[in-house]
DNA sequence: CGACTTACCTACTCTGGAGTAAGGCTACGT
DNA sequence: ACGTAGCCTTACTCCAGAGTAGGTAAGTCG
């Protein structure tokens, strides 16, 4: 049977594009490597498969298949599956914030250097969506010691993003309502990236920047409205909401 | 180990809440009992189990375990695990659909029926976080046929909220950009809802008004925004914004 | 009271898949 | 050449867990 994501198969984030080694049809023996190739080959394998059935989906066989190789091999370099799988999440993270990071120009003004975080960010997910998957999704689909690794992550991009917002924070760019509070307004827009791009999965006709640039709108729009003061209000009723956000 | 959700267990939306046969401690043989009745214990078993550990983890033993029964009767009432799975999701997402179209009351103007509807949902959630959770995070990391009961559950919540904003749209509600495309707008809402929702699980803290205002928020005033034209704009560079870096 | 239906159970079978033992092959140093 | 370090494999063990066979209690209708 077909794989359910008819996408072209883009590679997972650690993987070398240059130097990729074909393994033979020969069933017998692969050719000797260094354990650093091989490992990188057994994470693009293993980022693959578990993007595809999850964690408790995927077998350490078919694991070993993808990546060409023995299952020993496996364990020999990489540990348990359960060790694999955190091995995964820890390198497709570190990818996805270094991608984040190259792209953000300190100096620039607040919005500026925002749009660049985003686009750097959908463009990452773009092209590896099978690491986005399996860093995101799966990760949260197994509520495990697996999450602590995404929540680390989380953290640090949550306090990048609140350094960009306070850093040129009295400036036009943010009012001082922001400025104020930039570690909770940089939560709220590292969820709302993270939920846009997994939705972004289930969608992919739309273009990254397309995705990027909504986000920022409604970013950028809706805190201006909400510094501003425009909020919409709920209508009188007996059962009182609470308050304004 | 403690279960990874801490908190106060919220029923399943099938069960009854007022007949809620405690099972003896009596290793022995159950009190016979209906077969609707077993069968709504069983599936309130399932959700719960398989909120917890997703599909491939959770163990047909350990249902049956929770739900007081032994496994037989499970094959016997319900079929194999997938089918059990399946029966979940659409139960819950007929539940949660139910739930939202009672809260909305025709013959109001749009952004009160967008507010009670989103109320009502959140509400939903928020008293059933584990049918979300099964419904939602754990049907879509399953890539194979969970998918379409959730897909057809979108649709026809996508459906609906479209009608939502078309009957009443040439009023002052929304303007005629929004009428003229109501099913893309509207499924840009419920993405944004299911998000939210998803979002929520993780920070349970919020309450469920507050959550809805906040979406509320951001959809009104911004799709009023980008109605007027009030859009951000990508600063001109020297790359253009299509081009990869 | 039997006869019959339905709810329910114990105690299995059997397969898929995690993890391992034990040993071959190859490259490089000397 | 020849040892040794480290890459690589076949061929297992073993267990969790899906699914079932076959039998027992408990109501219900004549």
């Amino acid at each position: 049977m077909a794989s359910p994501t008819s996408l072209p198969s883009s590679p997972p984030a650690g993987s070398a594009a240059g130097a990729n080694i074909e393994p033979s049809d020969k069933p017998g023996r692969a050719k000797r490597l260094p354990r650093e190739v091989r490992e990188r080959q057994i994470l693009d394998a293993a980022v693959t498969v578990f993007s595809q059935h999850g964690y408790h989906g995927a077998s350490m066989d078919e694991v070993s298949e993808v990546a060409g190789i023995s299952k020993p091999m496996i364990y020999a370099y990489l540990g348990s599956k359960e060790d694999l799988f955190s091995a995964c999440i820890h390198r497709e993270a570190t990818c996805l914030l270094e991608a984040i990071v190259a792209g953000i120009h300190p100096g620039q003004p607040a919005d500026v250097q925002l749009w660049h975080g985003l686009r750097s960010f959908f463009g990452f997910v773009g092209e590896h969506r099978e690491s986005w998957r399996v860093l995101h999704r799966q990760s949260l689909a197994q509520g495990g010691p697996f999450t602590e690794e995404l929540m680390s992550m989380r953290q640090r991009a949550i306090t990048l993003v609140a350094a960009v917002l306070v850093r040129t924070g009295n400036d036009e760019g943010v009012g001082h309502a922001a400025s104020r509070s930039g570690e909770a307004l940089a939560a709220a827009l590292v969820g709302a990236g993270e939920s846009l791009a997994d939705w972004w999965l289930d969608h992919p006709q739309e273009s990254a920047d397309l995705i990027a640039v909504r986000l920022m709108n409604l970013v950028w729009m809706g805190f201006g409205d909400l510094v501003e003061d425009r909020v919409w209000k709920p209508p009188a009723e007996p059962a009182e909401p609470a308050a304004q956000p």
